[in-house]
RNA sequence: GGGAGUUUAGCUCAGUUGGUUCAGAGCAUCUGCCUUACAAGCAGAGGGUCAUAGGUUCGAAUCCUAUAACUCCCA
């Protein structure tokens, strides 16, 4: 068989992606097999792949492919939310571009215009998956706006507000000025900017010539003041309690009040206060009673309350009121200062706290059970350190803001009379019959209601994804909601736990009286080599797809796992993506070698291969056991770093060298045999990391019959093993690396074979001594009594060998050679000695550990004996 | 301002309830090899005061306290 010496990639996977699916292997439907269950965690419909995609898919395909092979019924559901505010935005620009705007259109027509854009637009991610392996059941794909997915929003909708958990309110919220809707506190990200701290004097009431300096990083917001503040137990200002003051510019008249709440360290002590534009003011106006004065529109400019600058934006008022107040003598002085300014997550625009009728979420009541599951353990966390992150947003959980002033989205089904009372319906029609009846007026027409304009925030959907994938929402007794509900493992990163995995779990409690998932496994964030996070604006984020295309998906894949342990950030660099593809390399050579070899079934097994044969046997179940621990904790970097070392140097550099015939030479069956199954064994464990090489390797490797593919053959299992084989393999590698050493050393070519003799004694057998001959080239191996003359030796433990030699032993450096090690032993035995000699070591520490020492002293002696030997020898 | 986490080799990280000369892995580096599966390879080697200072203990990378630096979350 000819098969080229580079592995390529690009014809395999798409060869085998094409015939997973045509055989329907990621198709699940439920049957009597245990399940196990993957939602993925839906992108954004607007989203293009990025590196964090790659590594969350990657984590998410390793665990499904090997539930699959243990047999369990594998259902990986795929799918998209709206994103309904990236996506409305992204749909105005493109009507903008056109010269559309949104505000001549209708709100259906708009809706319209946006699922155009999703049909042709959206999903690409899920497309691009494809490439990577990822092995979802695409008959199930889901979108959050799908009719079944919206309706469950709604019926929630209604069921939580008739429970009396949802109310509406006019309360301040995070106000988007370039998206102009509301955003959740969750939405907003507050960074350090470096700006500027105004002092300005407010003059008293009636009172010419004495004044009050407040500090404020807003000046334009004085025109919306309603008080100034001070600390009540502040002597500075106790001559001003009572009085009044008059806001610059505008001359508006507002009272000095008291309240605990200024920081009296804080600027000048005295705060001006604006109840319409800041969280706390807010809180202070309610406290005393003042009013509230909006002075912003919905974009961010002024409006007529302001009385001045009407029209002009925020940030350009700010320049243009300091030099007024410059001028009207009210600027004291300008300080610089950091402070935190918030900025929405969407859009980047800058937060403006603003006051605004919207719905809301009572989050109390979901916050007992939702903590106690994660608490208690049926809900695992990996790493387990965001419990506390988790813990800490849970017991300081404020209601949810769930309204959006967008149109993208599902609709709030609340209806309003025209005198302000409301019914809440899943339709129109439903509402007016449910309005006739609560407020007994049988002649209501359906144009006397008037639906709320707002939509519901994106994350309202996808708190329910688990259940609605399946349905089970609407139909709560479904088969599929009762056989793969709750779900198993959930990977995804650790910035949206609030918005979204905590809020599952509460659903899913409220729901389903049950957890939504067993597990969550928190993914690293992908960073580049500065230690940035990958975006777009920073043209940082290498484009996956041209990756896998360089390094084959395999490839991909390995190098995103290898670094990537679990919630530590990744530092990606490409070239890890080469360590992947160097691997598939290594592995498809592995199959050249084997698959050349000729068979001779007359041959009999030799020695070496059968104890090699015996030792692979007992080695692949030890680093088996080590796979499953890791994959029992969630360690999925190590379990492949287990797999990729058991497959380079232990099968590779060990056993395949091992069996080797010589050149030209054939192989008996047994072995042939032996080395197919172990190669099937290793193929099958490394599937789930590496699906597409070891799938072709598997066919590759023997005739397979129809549906004998790997994908879907059973996961080894680990089974006992024989430690003391282990073990003297090991020393038996230690004796190979001696010779090797001894080789270089002595320049002695490996091509030359050589004479080995072992110095008789207790520890002179080893039961691996052929594949010694073999691996070091070894013509005989010999027992001897005392050392011969024209040897070099060298010792394992306290064994010694010697290998003779036709130049002359160059006896200065042999003697060098072995003082180094004796001086090294005896610091050894001294370092036991002491330990043991210390009385309190030996009454305190476990009789176990004393053994140890003992022991280790014991050895050290005979050791130091054996080279003092040595020594004396070389020295005759 | 409040909270959480991190700090071990050049880089990324292991190190399980203190106990082997305990300091480890992968990559990178260096040396020697085109040895008939693989130079995308083979055989070797070097490299760390376990952030710092104290403490507990027979014994500390591991437990405690303080300090420093960094990261994240929240207000």
């Amino acid at each position: 068989m000819e098969i080229s010496n580079k592995y390529n990639p690009a014809v395999i996977e798409d060869k085998w992606y094409g015939r997973w699916l045509k055989k329907k292997y990621f198709h699940s439907e439920p049957d009597e097999r245990e399940p196990y269950t993957i939602v993925i965690p839906p992108p954004n419909v607007t989203g293009v792949l990025h590196m964090g995609h790659m590594l969350n898919i990657t984590l998410q395909d390793v665990l499904i492919r090997r539930a699959r092979m243990q047999g369990k019924n594998a259902c990986w559901v795929p799918g998209i939310d709206h994103a309904s505010i990236a996506t409305e935005a992204k749909v105005v620009n493109k009507l903008k571009a056109e010269g559309i705007d949104k505000n001549d259109i209708s709100r259906d027509k708009f809706i319209q215009y946006v699922w155009e854009w999703k049909e042709k637009h959206g999903g690409i991610i899920l497309e691009q998956l494809k490439k990577l392996g990822a092995s979802c059941d695409w008959d199930r794909i889901r979108f959050t706006m799908d009719e079944d997915l919206s309706e469950s929003v709604i019926d929630t909708f209604i069921d939580l507000y008739n429970k009396d958990l949802i109310y509406r309110g006019v309360r301040m919220v995070n106000w988007d000025t370039k998206a102009q809707t509301a955003i959740s506190d969750e939405e907003v990200i507050h960074k350090e900017v470096q700006s500027k701290l105004y002092y300005l004097r407010y003059r008293i009431e009636k009172e010419e010539n004495n004044f009050l300096t407040i500090a404020t990083t807003r000046p334009e917001t004085i025109l919306g003041d309603t008080a100034v503040c001070v600390h009540p137990d502040d002597e500075r200002f106790k001559k001003f309690h009572g009085k009044k003051v008059i806001v610059p510019l505008i001359n508006r008249t507002v009272p000095v009040i008291q309240d605990n709440y200024v920081d009296r360290e804080f600027g000048t002590g005295a705060l001006k206060i604006t109840p319409a534009h800041d969280i706390h003011d807010y809180e202070i106006g309610i406290r005393h009673k003042l009013k509230s004065i909006d002075i912003f529109n919905d974009d961010g400019t002024l409006n007529e309350k302001a009385q001045l600058y009407v029209g002009s934006d925020r940030f350009a008022v700010r320049i243009a009121i300091v030099k007024d107040l410059e001028r009207a003598g009210n600027l004291v002085k300008t300080e610089e200062y950091v402070n935190k300014v918030g900025f929405s997550e969407r859009t980047g625009a800058v937060i403006e706290p603003k006051l605004s009728m919207q719905w809301f979420l009572k989050m109390k009541s979901f916050v007992k059970p939702a903590l106690e599951v994660v608490e208690k353990g049926a809900i695992r966390f990996y790493p387990e350190k965001f419990k506390n992150t988790y813990r800490h947003w849970m017991v300081n959980v404020r209601d949810w803001n769930i309204s959006r002033q967008l149109w993208w989205g599902q609709r709030i089904p609340v209806y309003y009379l025209h005198d302000g009372e409301s019914v809440v319906a899943k339709s129109a029609e439903e509402a007016l019959v449910k309005a006739k009846e609560k407020f007994n007026r049988p002649n209501l027409q359906l144009n006397d209601l008037q639906q709320d304009e707002d939509v519901m925030d994106t994350w309202f959907s996808s708190w329910l994804w688990p259940i609605s994938v399946f349905d089970g929402i609407r139909h709560p007794h479904n088969n599929d909601i009762n056989y793969y509900y709750p779900t198993n493992d959930l990977v995804t990163g650790p910035d949206i736990i609030f918005f979204w995995v905590a809020r599952m779990i509460m659903s899913g409690i409220e729901y389903r009286k049950e957890i939504p998932f067993k597990n969550v496994y928190f993914t690293g964030i992908v960073r580049d080599k500065l230690g940035r996070k990958m975006s777009k604006t920073l043209g940082n984020s290498p484009d996956p797809i041209k990756l896998i295309k360089q390094y084959g998906a395999d490839g991909v894949r390995v190098g995103m796992l290898l670094t990537a342990p679990a919630g530590n950030d990744l530092p990606f660099d490409p070239s890890l993506c080469e360590q992947g593809r160097n691997f598939s390399n290594k592995i498809w050579n592995a199959l050249r070698l084997v698959k050349g070899w000729k068979i001779d079934k007359s041959l009999r097994q030799n020695e070496t291969s059968e104890q090699a044969v015996s030792w692979f046997e007992a080695r692949f179940n030890q680093i088996l056991t080590d796979i499953e621990n890791n994959f029992a904790g969630y360690r999925i970097s190590n379990a492949l770093m287990a797999v990729y070392k058991l497959i380079w140097d232990d099968f590779c550099s060990w056993f395949l060298e091992m069996v080797k015939p010589t050149y030209q030479q054939p192989i008996d069956t047994a072995t042939y045999e032996a080395t197919l199954t172990f190669f099937e064994k290793l193929m099958k464990v490394l599937h789930p990391f590496m699906p597409f090489i070891t799938e072709e390797i598997w066919h590759l490797l023997r005739q397979r019959t129809q549906g004998n593919d790997i994908i879907v053959a059973p996961m080894p299992v680990s089974g006992s093993y024989d430690e003391k084989l282990i073990a003297a393999f090991e020393r038996a590698e230690n004796i190979i690396s001696g010779i090797r050493n001894l080789r270089r050393e002595k320049n002695i070519a490996n091509k030359d074979n050589i004479k080995l003799l072992v110095k008789a004694g207790q520890q002179a057998e080893c039961r691996f001594y052929a594949v010694v001959a073999k691996m070091g080239n070894i013509s005989s191996i010999e027992m001897v009594g005392d050392q011969p003359e024209g040897v070099i030796t060298f010792t394992v433990g306290a064994q010694e060998f010697y290998v003779p030699i036709m130049e002359n032993v160059d006896v200065d450096s042999e003697i060098k050679k072995i003082e180094e090690e004796l001086n090294y032993t005896k610091g050894f035995l001294n370092s036991v000695k002491k330990k043991l000699s210390n009385k309190r070591f030996v009454n305190n520490a476990p009789i176990i550990v004393v053994e140890k020492e003992r022991k280790k002293q014991a050895d050290a002696e005979t050791r130091i004996q054996v080279l003092e030997q040595q020594l004396k020898a070389l020295q005759r």
